[in-house]
DNA sequence: CGATGATAGATGAATCTTCAAATACTTCAG
DNA sequence: CTGAAGTATTTGAAGATTCATCTATCATCG
């Protein structure tokens, strides 16, 4: 039996503390700045990203990543604090439409810029150019790895070819 | 306002999924093949691995990345369930040792090996010794950054002086 | 048509995490 | 030595997530 390398060490323990790390200090970022959670943001940006910022409940848990059941509750939550509203898919009448309020939008608008800046400044200014590519790369190979074995679903946007 | 780069979007999605998913794949094996969480996996060996196999709860909390709320729930539970004993540290009655009994040092000699091959499937299988470099470094460079600015507690093993 | 099995989502209970105190001990200033 | 301020941890309640289950809809086939 043998233990993982210094280097996947390093690696391993460094992607998930990392990862754990710029997440809960991004979620804090917005939570003082808009009173959103990181989890609060991400949904409303996936669903104003995707096309007539409308999206099935489905998709939007593939996307976010997050359980049927986590995203439901979710998505009641959202829908109680009146940054979402929810319709039922008139062609597939178990299928639901996630769909953004104005105040989600208004929300998004304000908080996104201050987003960006915050994931530049933690993530990304210590990092040169080729150490940027080099994350996104590994990061690219190990999913596309667990998509080849059936783990996980496809994300867009971390498909082999680049776009704009 | 400028929108983060293609690549840096990259990384940074690639970064927060892939941790997710490999956390959450890596929680499964242990759940299915031990009954145990990852965090629980996490915290035995942190002990398991600390000098004396004992450890005061301040630190155990700065090397899980838990809050010590969450981590003094969690080793509540773990006592509960007879996987680690509390006793008030001598010299400082303030602090408390945490000390694993002999099931946990069993249930982590079992699952330790099995662990560790899930880690190299899922993770550094589809990735050459480049990239998994390549990725610790990416990693250390941002942590670094983080405890620079103080956001972090320095992590031992993501100190730079090692290979690369 | 009506039964069968699959799919989308919602729901409630149990579990876990977070947040704001509370407790207990230590340290230090006066 | 006393009190004030700081440190290490715990606690309880509120909020979030998970798990198993439930409802409603769809798709297929005889």
């Amino acid at each position: 039996m043998d233990w993982l390398s210094p280097t996947e060490q390093q690696a391993w323990v460094g992607l998930l503390a990392t990862a754990s790390a710029l997440q809960h200090l991004s979620d804090r970022q917005l939570q003082a700045d808009f009173g959103i959670s990181f989890q609060t943001y991400s949904i409303l940006a996936a669903v104003s990203d995707s096309p007539g910022a409308t999206i099935h409940m489905g998709e939007l848990s593939g996307i976010t990543g997050h359980s049927q059941s986590r995203l439901s509750h979710a998505i009641a939550r959202l829908e109680r604090d009146g940054l979402v509203s929810r319709t039922s898919c008139p062609s597939d009448k178990r299928g639901v439409h996630v769909l953004l309020t104005s105040a989600a939008r208004d929300l998004l608008r304000r908080a996104a810029p201050a987003h960006v800046t915050t994931v530049r400044r933690l993530a990304f200014a210590p990092l040169t150019e080729e150490k940027s590519a080099a994350l996104a790369d590994a990061t690219r190979t190990i999913w596309k790895s667990l998509v080849d074995d059936g783990h996980m679903p496809p994300i867009t946007m971390l498909d082999s070819n680049n776009d704009s």
